[in-house]
DNA sequence: GTCTATAACACGATAGAC
DNA sequence: GTCTATCGTGTTATAGAC
């Protein structure tokens, strides 16, 4: 009795989604140059060769990572300027969902990818143009939260260029750290936000 | 007229660090798994025959980074123990020396070699248990300072074991940012110090 | 000490059976 | 939709000329 159009989708969807965690892992554990299709496919328990069924090429497989990657490392970020309340208040926010989501390490393995995919050069060039768009500036990206921040006064006055890119390498530095020490304990969000605030209080 | 054994011994020695400068670049690059021989050599200006005349394997050459990058990271540490001060004089004087060596991008690649290799497990057996020695720990390694300076009271009385942690992230973090983005402002060690201090001041 | 040529092998990608 | 068998390329590592 053959399947009907709508079982097929299901199974292609779901062959998809298991081939692409299982990528995540190996990507981020080997990196792109590393990772060899045979071991994607072995640990999706599944054969090298419906790989390339579902991708045409390996590059083809890290794009879509990297892709999804950059995507939900924006969602963090709006969420936190939908927020009511003070900059301070969304920074704080922010953080500790960023912490909490490295703490429980669900999507690490995307994090680890995507900090790859910036400082290696053995990535395709689809890849480094998207990432431009995107990955290029979560630093710009915190930026005017920390300048409405230190109107406010609730910041500290240095220099809002330097406190981003100071709380950004904690962040990456974290889920880096995380991923190679599973017992690594991850800070709580006041001692990174120790960042913003004055010695003096406001 | 014959090379004399001296001049023979020179040109080894001269050899074997061209090639271990190149390799670190390119390590660093592309990763241990990424990186092609063919690629050092080039890098290096030498034929790719003449690796294999001075490392027996891609192995062992990214062995001897790896050892020679834990020997230096070792540096910046025994020189703050050894500072007259109190234990803040010494965590700011290793943050700007670190800083320093960020900022210049000297050791830079032999940093993310290390970060490499204790996130990749592309690499070899020997290398892993090499880095379970040195860099395991860095996180220990500053400990002591840190509670030493909060029983002075000049350090917040946050866990210390978290406060080491959020240190070598953003440390970690900035080299990586820093490999990727040339430009990327390095943030003032005062910044990074107001990790350890309270906000009400002492 | 340095190079080029080549052996041996591994991996990405495809073809075709079921 | 999934698998196994296979091709072709490119890489590690070696051999031997200079």
């Amino acid at each position: 009795m053959p399947r009907d159009e709508h079982q097929n989708r299901e199974i292609r969807d779901a062959r998809r989604d298991q081939l692409l965690e299982a990528a995540s892992v190996i990507f981020a554990r080997r990196g792109m140059a590393g990772t060899k299709i045979s071991d994607v496919a072995k640990e999706a328990k599944l054969s090298h060769g419906l790989v390339y069924h579902y991708f045409n090429s390996k590059e083809q497989l890290f794009y879509e990572l990297v892709k999804k990657a950059s995507e939900r490392s924006m969602v963090s970020l709006t969420k936190a300027l939908e927020v009511e309340g003070t900059p301070l208040d969304q920074l704080t926010l922010m953080t500790e969902e960023i912490l909490r989501s490295i703490e429980h390490g669900n999507e690490l393995h995307l994090f680890v990818i995507m900090i790859q995919a910036s400082t290696s050069d053995a990535v395709p060039e689809q890849v480094t143009s998207l990432l431009s768009d995107v990955n290029h500036s979560p630093v710009k990206a915190i930026l005017p939260m920390l300048i409405a921040g230190q109107e406010r006064g609730e910041i500290v006055q240095d220099d809002p260029v330097q406190l981003a890119v100071a709380y950004y390498a904690m962040i990456q530095g974290l889920a880096i750290n995380k991923i190679q020490w599973k017992e690594c304990p991850i800070p709580k969000a006041s001692i990174l936000l120790r960042l913003f605030t004055s010695k003096g209080g406001e």
